[in-house]
DNA sequence: TAAAGATTTGAGAACGAGTCTCAAATTTAA
DNA sequence: TTAAATTTGAGACTCGTTCTCAAATCTTTA
């Protein structure tokens, strides 16, 4: 049986205040690091993935990983994602093309792709534009 | 100027070796490991990989990050990959539905994916075989 | 082919994200 | 309120990766 700690509380608390943008432990540790002890942080946060209510993905430029709450209906399992490498801002990509790719790399190309922890990576609208021009 | 070494010629030749599979540091120094110190090795991959000669990605199953030499043409950095996380295997996805969804992605939902370094992940067609029947 | 300068190598120390330990603290049910 | 169950935290520990710098190797020049 689970118990309730303020710990829990306060870490759920600060994901949902990031919800859309991914943050690292130690994002997490230096704001909550005076309440809740390193320890916590990752133990909970491993926990929160086991239970699908967190999405977990390492992210290259920091070596080291990065969380996303969420969701409530779990559709995150079932979609691909886009993550911005300049704001880190997540995407849920709601989209038949690409629901129909999935479909067909299993179908045409034998592959049978996973969606949880797919996130395609790139830029989003706004960290595309420099000086309000586009740079892709 | 860029010197020829022993250590170099014998860490491409191993990645030459295992061509469409993805090796880690570890596998190369538990190879070459008594030829070749494990600071040229990572210093040699991480130069491959700013060439583009190498593609470097983390798996989470291992903790560490794992290498794949590049075709020649370079056209690793434009099209998508999928790597089966049974048995490490790479697969470059030519496919015109894929790139479709690129430039869908990036006309209709303003998103700029950088096809390197994006890698979908799941199980390849002999992988998601279990006694000759499909899995998936 | 020898000498000088440029680059690379290797042993091992150092780093850092994440994990582990276990006694103390907290939560819950009775 | 008590006891059992669960969670917490300080800090030691792990291990992949990076760093350091003197010695070794490579390349060019003479």
């Amino acid at each position: 049986m689970e118990y309730k700690t303020k710990q829990k509380e306060k870490i759920l608390s600060y994901l949902n205040s990031k919800k859309d943008y991914v943050v690292s432990a130690n994002d997490i540790i230096k704001d909550l690091g005076k309440d809740v002890s390193k320890a916590t942080i990752y133990r909970y946060l491993d926990q929160l993935e086991k239970e699908e209510k967190v999405k977990k993905q390492f992210n290259k430029d920091t070596s080291s990983y990065e969380y996303l709450i969420c969701t409530n209906d779990n559709s995150c399992l079932k979609h691909l994602h886009l993550k911005c490498i300049k704001c880190g801002k997540m995407i849920h990509l709601h989209c038949s093309l690409a629901d129909s790719l999935l479909s067909h790399i299993s179908k045409e190309h034998n592959f049978f792709i996973t969606p949880n922890n797919n996130t395609l990576t790139g830029l989003c609208s706004s960290c595309s534009l420099i000086k309000g021009e586009k740079i892709c």
